[in-house]
DNA sequence: CCCAGCTTTGGAAGTGCTTCCAAAAGATGC
DNA sequence: GCATCTTTTGGAAGCACTTCCAAAGCTGGG
């Protein structure tokens, strides 16, 4: 005589489970964990059982006996950045897919990346880590080899881990030799500090392009601004440079190739103060494709973020039931996107995109 | 005679703790939950120890045993929303320097929040749960009812969680009537469709502040975009409103209170390219303050989204010990926030910002 | 009908911690 | 020095699962 009590008095085990379908806890979690050498009939039993029970799991008694977390953390520089949130929607989009857990690590400043890498690194914590566009100290990189946890870096590169990147150099090539075919000479650059790798190589792509087109260089087409938050992507470095390039006068540059779309909306904000119409006086060319720069009409460099987190959450996963891949280095090209800033459309019915953003289907499964 | 090993064979537990202090795993487990009753030698021999070995405990272990997650999960509306971002700035920050973990789930459509809810209940997953302004289907208010996870709920409203918002209705109203003070008759109003309960309280702000001050309302002053991402608060729909206005030709309203400032944002292209001028022939006041207002000179009445992504956690996390409080809803007063959209500067320097933002000091112990 | 060779099942042992209880060690007072 | 309290300590039991092993149940061939 089985007394069935429907009291879901909250503290209901994979037991309660087993004594109400009249089995042993084992089928029970043989039937939760889809292993196949379960009869039809029991597994049917068991399913309903747990249904009628509305029986739950407990996650961390499963992880802890399953030795793995289905956990996945990215640890990113704080999320203001747009660049990061788009990724960011890739990065969670996968994820959820695969039935792993996302946690988030914001960090601030360089100092914070160690303390998060240890608390990820905490035994059984998570099964893989995202790392996101940080020159590792030392240290970390050490730490992080030796625990052996798979971890990818996005928008930097190591030769210790595997990494997901932009060719900057070529993003920078390209964008500046449009300027350039345009006729749209000289054309200048607004860089962020030489800090962190993507301002070294979009700089040395700008510089090729000059060179390739037998366009003479000289340091006064390149500034930067000063305010360093986001290692100088933002909003008001960009404009600070504009400034400056605009004390030139007649001497200023006709075209600029801007290392990021927001640095280019605070250029454009310090243009169009200074009754500097983009693009018929200056053109601007952006780097990066962020929302904005569509709302903008920001022609420029569109680096695939979306997708470049799927396959940081795809990278990540391949390695953690594969341990001993080799390091890959994936590299997406940028693609030049056409709107309205570089003058290109100006005959143009103004408003057409040449290559619409990609937007999900409406199925909805992907995003 | 105990043998030192340092091999640190990844799988070290409490016990090799304990059995290298010469302690038993009971005293080391005090240590490292800093129960009080230690002797001060104890503890520090074990802390020695344990920072010799490497040792980290294994959080999921940790969590069973103690039958708390120390996780708080957030679900948000999809996070290509600038106002959701900058709240979960707050939150994040909060959560981390209270030592939780932070787990992500973005939603996209409402079907989809189901899944998550059921996916943060499983038992001990989590402490506590923020659902950022989601209409909750019945369904889901019983589980969460029922479970009695703490949930606060952020920029939503139900009767039966605690929730955090923003006097929407006082907003809209303080808006619309500095619009009306400065003389930009008559004052319009782009909303977004009145599925969600902001929608619904702005426009009611708005017709009150006309009434209060004796202008006449009429239907054609309130236009929504076809656009219904984001419940409408996105800028495509800004723009269709904008474009419907501007179709009324003569008759067209001189002032708007746009209720987000994305909308404002393409509300503002749609205006350009029609050449209208922002302030000069039209005004406008946005709502949110996201980051991008102040890039853009918005007018807008500022949400202090920051503060509420903290006070959220902080209520949340209050909630979970002690489980029987009264259920609360805290309101945050928007203010207004003059920069050069509504025209009320045209004759001051047009950068100067009356209120500049808050932001953090540089001890950046709180970001 | 019996036995070998599967498939299915039960349940003990293991996962790495916390916590409770009782015992040991120290204080305190007389 | 001893009895009594109070601290401090060790370690068993428990947390809620998974997994492994052995036992039970089937199948079909002889």
């Amino acid at each position: 005589m089985v007394p069935k009590k429907e009291i879901a008095t909250h503290k209901l085990t994979i037991y309660d489970v087993a004594r109400e379908a009249n089995v042993g806890v084992g089928t029970v979690s043989r039937v939760l964990n889809n292993h196949p050498s379960v009869t039809p009939q029991t597994r049917q039993r068991v399913l309903d059982v747990a249904a009628r029970l509305n029986y739950q799991p407990h996650t961390y008694a499963q992880r802890l006996a399953k030795r793995q977390s289905e956990t996945i953390s990215a640890i990113i520089p704080f999320f203001t950045n747009y660049f990061f949130i788009e990724i960011l929607q890739g990065v969670q989009d996968r994820i959820s897919q695969l039935g792993y857990d996302l946690v988030l690590y914001g960090v601030n400043n360089l100092d914070q990346v160690e303390g998060y890498v240890s608390r990820a690194l905490q035994r059984g914590r998570v099964d893989g880590i995202l790392l996101f566009s940080m020159k590792l100290p030392e240290k970390v990189i050490l730490r992080l080899k030796e625990t052996n946890v798979p971890v990818v870096l996005v928008d930097t590169i190591s030769p210790y881990f595997d990494s997901i990147s932009v060719a900057n150099f070529d993003g920078a090539y390209a964008a500046t030799t449009h300027l350039i075919e345009l006729g749209r000479l000289p054309v200048g650059m607004v860089n962020a500090p030489l800090v962190s790798t993507p301002a070294v190589e979009r700089l040395q792509g700008y510089k090729h392009a000059l060179e390739t087109h037998g366009v003479e260089y000289s340091d006064d087409l390149v500034k930067t601004g000063y305010s360093t938050k986001q290692d100088g992507f933002n909003r008001e470095a960009g404009y600070e440079a504009m400034v400056d390039f605009i004390k030139m006068g007649e001497n200023m540059p006709k075209a600029f190739f801007i290392s990021s779309d927001i640095q280019a909306m605070g250029a454009i904000a310090a243009l169009s103060e200074n009754e500097l119409r983009v693009p018929d006086d200056i053109a601007i060319v952006g780097f990066d494709d962020i929302e904005l720069a569509r709302h903008l009409k920001l022609t420029t460099m569109r680096q695939p973020m979306y997708q470049m987190g799927i396959l940081a959450v795809d990278r990540v996963v391949t390695r953690m039931s594969n341990t001993n891949l080799e390091i890959l280095h994936t590299t997406f090209s940028p693609t030049l996107i056409v709107r309205e800033s570089c003058g290109a459309l100006r005959n143009s019915d103004g408003t057409r995109e040449p290559s619409p953003r990609v937007t999900p289907s409406s199925e909805g499964s992907l995003r």
